[in-house]
DNA sequence: CGAAGGGATGTTTGCGCAAACAACCATGGT
DNA sequence: ACCATGGTTGTTTGCGCAAACATCCCTTCG
């Protein structure tokens, strides 16, 4: 009930109509000072006596004066700001991907905007990408598929740093990524350790730069160590694809080790599993990718490939932050290593 | 491999240092017009004769010309931009708001700058609104616990709208939030409904407003329905939690009905009762709250309550919005009803 | 006691854009 | 032939801020 904070001061002002916001020249008018004055006391230059600061800082609060961003960007010619470039936060790599660039980005003092690309067609990506050349920017990270950013005819925003996430193309981009052929090998490498003949693999989407890494060096392994590479089963990363392809599975009487290339997936392997009476890990064995916070309360707790979300944001920041500061493009992609996380869902083969 | 779009560009220009971004100025110069014809043909104005306009475009092509959107705002006093303060995004409610707050704004032609808080004490809170009153933002959606925000002494913006979500406070902001109490009423009826003799309940963090609204709500369902109210557990959210308390009250042999705060807390409940050999939902039911996309793979799939994160988005734009065009505040509260989702985990208790 | 020095404050200017106004031109009616 | 009309283009101005420069006044020292 305490008048104080925003509610109160709102109704302070006309219900109807509230007047425009207060500016330097206002403040400086009621402190009696210059507008030059008010912008020294702003932003805590010398030179301003600690008489006259106070009774500038005192005009402030009566207009709740905040400095105006636009003003200040356009003198700067910067925003302090990074766009983020996303097709959906329903993923929840993306999600945490995105929270650790919005921390990394704060602790460099820049704020985050968003730009959600309703429709994964290139007029989709485009429209954004040219809604960002608008707004108030200096620098983009894309966190999707950069062949959609591929069209040919329209003009993205020049002088831009990009760093994209979630893709290939270093050749032309800075590509900052979790290193999922590191990650694949090991899973694999795992599962062969344990004594498996080989490993089956439950892949995500074709359009998926990640899941196409992932399956590849999948793959790679399973030739390498000279063992025969079952039929690939394909998902779209969600749990419920996961589990159809693990109704499959379940039949097939060789299958004793998956790889499922998301966490999520490999949830539904277990339901699929665990409904066809395969005991996991003792009839069959499941690892993951992602290492999400619930795999530990799966039944059993996921044996998974631990992103390291946190790891790729603060990269993804400092690459394109560099880039500002430079002011130069340097394209080149930063890998990010995974590691294993051994828990329930493995085992060794029944004899 | 077309040396179309951003990267060709770049190339085209000094490697170690670009030149400024072209102005309207510098296009006007070019096309050989007066910069005002170019803000007419950049806006899409009328009178302005063909040949010109192709001069003015292909002046605009050459130099990559975008217009500055420090400047646009500066003139028109508004960005058209959206701040969000959120707290933390690793929690899937709140990853799935703002997914559908940025689709509704993006709709809306507004972006959505992110302000994260780092340490959710007043400090944190008070800081990162500080920093968005000097934001390039028209208004503020917070994702969080509005008491934080009850600071007394610091002058939050003056004439900013604020949208609450997840939250109290309705008598001094406006908030928008799913109906909690709704909703942990159908969980605790369904139970009921099945032939229990009670419910459970594994509760949400104290200073959490979602948490306390759901165990509130849990309370009174069995007081209006004369049924004993057994002791409350407590999580934190996550599925450890839900785990910890899980095996507790395997352990309590009059438990057949358990209403989890959360779908997490529950995914923890079924593993713990699945190890400790109490099957679900044979020996006992549980009910979540949530409906992520993964309950559905649970084992077995999760009974829960529906939230629809997009119309909570949805409405948080339009109210927030509805405020930047009347330039007033408006108090109050919506709530968006939740709905019951019967699956595999909830039965009738055994004779 | 006057000049030099330096701290505190004010004034001018321009960042990029677009509204408001001014100027100019071609056309058509009288 | 002349002016009114209206469509096209140019010029001026100010949004809010802060760097650069200008001014003022007080101290200090020869």
């Amino acid at each position: 009930m305490s008048p104080s904070g925003f509610e109160a001061r709102a109704a302070q002002q006309s219900p109807a109509r509230r007047a425009r916001k207060a500016s330097m020249a206002d403040v400086a008018r009621l402190a009696g000072v210059s507008a030059q004055t008010v912008s020294r006391v702003s932003n805590g230059h010398s030179s301003v006596v600690e008489s006259t600061r106070e009774q500038v800082l005192e005009a402030m609060r009566q207009l709740g004066y905040r400095p105006n961003s636009a003003a200040r960007a356009l003198k700067y010619g910067e925003f302090r700001t990074i766009g983020v470039i996303l097709f959906s936060l329903s993923s929840v790599g993306n999600s945490r991907t995105l929270e650790a660039i919005v921390d990394s980005a704060a602790q460099e003092g820049y704020a985050i905007t968003l730009i959600p690309v309703a429709v994964p067609t290139q007029d989709g990506v485009l429209g954004a990408f040219t809604r960002l050349g608008e707004l108030a920017v200096d620098a983009v990270i894309v966190i999707m598929e950069v062949h959609l950013l591929d069209a040919a005819t329209v003009s993205l925003p020049v002088g831009v740093p990009v760093v994209v996430v979630d893709s290939n193309g270093g050749d032309r981009y800075t590509v900052v990524d979790t290193d999922q052929a590191d990650g694949a090998r090991r899973a694999v490498g795992h599962l062969l350790d344990l004594g498996h003949r080989t490993a089956w693999h439950v892949a995500g989407p074709e359009d998926s730069y990640a899941a196409e890494g992932r399956a590849v060096a999948w793959r790679a392994a399973l030739e390498e160590a000279g063992v025969p590479v079952p039929p690939m089963a394909r998902g779209d990363w969600t749990s419920g694809s996961g589990y159809r392809a693990g109704l499959a599975l379940a039949d097939e009487p060789d299958c004793t080790a998956v790889f499922a290339a998301n966490d999520q997936m490999a949830l539904g392997l277990l339901r699929a599993f665990h409904e066809r009476g395969r005991v996991v890990p003792r009839d069959i064995s499941v690892v993951g990718f992602d290492d999400l916070p619930d795999a530990t309360s799966f039944i059993p707790p996921l044996t998974t490939v631990h992103q390291d979300f946190a790891e790729v944001g603060r990269r993804c920041v400092e690459r394109v932050l560099r880039q500002v500061q430079h002011r130069r493009t340097e394209p080149g992609t930063t890998l990010v290593p995974t590691r294993l996380v051994v828990r329930g869902s493995t085992a060794p083969p029944r004899a």
